[in-house]
DNA sequence: TCAATAACTGAACAACGTTCAATAAATATA
DNA sequence: TATATTTATTGAACGTTGTTCAGTTATTGA
């Protein structure tokens, strides 16, 4: 399982555990809290060490964000399967919300640093940038589905690629909203199922029809 | 005009010179750079002069996010008058994203403070609270205008205040998303209104009917 | 004119990210 | 095994941040 020479593999190991203890002092102590002293503490190494496994605090703050990417991409995909697609595509922005709501400063850190990352270093087109991005995958593939089954209708200008965007900005829309706008009221998860109805209605075949 | 003792006006003055010049740096050289010996540096006093008019940073950057929210109120009302209420709601939200784009760092801080001075203070419902911020009321009277012109549907569970917060989500969404995600490239408005014809589809009476 | 009040500032504090010369540990060479 | 070399680790320091406070200067009301 574990590969390299034992010094490559000490090295990976505690470049886990910067990540790890920054994730948890993020979780527990929120982002505010999160600065390179801390972290050394946490792993017991001087504030200096850490500059040995990462080059500096947003290179951490990267690697951060890409394992909040993954945890969010997992929890995307946890609902189990639905013969029905428009409800597995529902439940989908549901658990993309539940996620925001549950991992709040983590949620706004991901969004606050991932533009640096993504956008600047290649020629690649936006859209074949987001398709690569396993979280919008897991919206695309659900479009894809409503598509394939007949409840959504696709035109030249507007496609299976559009439609999944717009519903990552409903769901994106309602998680920041939630996050920052209400973050100590309760949220009620059957008006956002409404909500979320309603989006996909906008794109079903019988609104098309006029 | 200006009222008061000659002592409150400059002090008053001198309170907006801070507000003016805070929101000049983080307009011309972004959010990052803002700090309190650079606002002090601006307007030719020391730092230690600005907590003479304001008790920390943070009560600094509350009033320039409410400056930014009626700028972004006055922004959402700017838009000719138009007879067709669908296209005045669609537009309005078009005037949201479009004010998003050009302030990026102005307006993500806007919605990563706010938080902090809606909620916490009063007993007030939420559903209240968000009635009498002016920004949200825009959005809540073209949705009204919609129902009253018969285009929008309501129901005993979702009525207009619930539409406006989903119009509201949708159009934040394609903000933040575009701020973070795609924020060199180049923003499409025409598919945004397509996007945003799509949510009116969702809540309109047609599609109602099934 | 003068005491009281307000406005202003230099110097300092603690905490931050980051660097670097010096030291300790691990490894490769003989 | 002993030695040379590379790697890992750190204490101390630098510059910058928000913030405080004693001391100074300016403004005001009597």
């Amino acid at each position: 399982m574990e590969n390299g020479k034992p010094r490559t593999r000490r090295n990976v190991r505690i470049r886990q555990a910067i990540i790890k203890s920054a994730i948890e002092i993020i979780h527990h102590e929120g982002v505010a809290e999160l600065s390179i002293r801390r972290i050394a503490d946490a792993i017991d190494y001087s504030p200096a060490s850490i500059y040995e496994y990462y080059a500096n605090k947003e290179d951490i703050l990267g690697e951060v964000c890409a394992e909040g990417f993954s945890k969010l991409t997992a929890t995307l995909t946890e609902y189990p399967p639905e013969s029905d697609p428009r409800v597995a595509a529902r439940e989908c922005g549901v658990q993309y919300v539940r996620f925001a709501l549950a991992n709040p400063d983590y949620f706004l850190l991901m969004f606050s640093k991932v533009g640096k990352q993504l956008s600047r270093n290649t020629e690649e087109s936006h859209q074949d940038q987001l398709l690569r991005s396993p979280a919008f995958n897991v919206i695309h593939t659900h479009i894809q589905a409503l598509v394939d089954a007949g409840f959504f209708e696709v035109t030249p200008s507007y496609g299976v690629f559009q439609i999944a965007l717009s519903g990552w900005q409903m769901v994106h829309g309602i998680a920041m909203l939630s996050l920052t706008m209400q973050r100590n009221g309760p949220v009620d998860y059957s008006v956002i199922r409404l909500t979320l109805d309603a989006w996909q209605r906008g794109f079903s075949r019988a609104a098309e029809e006029r």
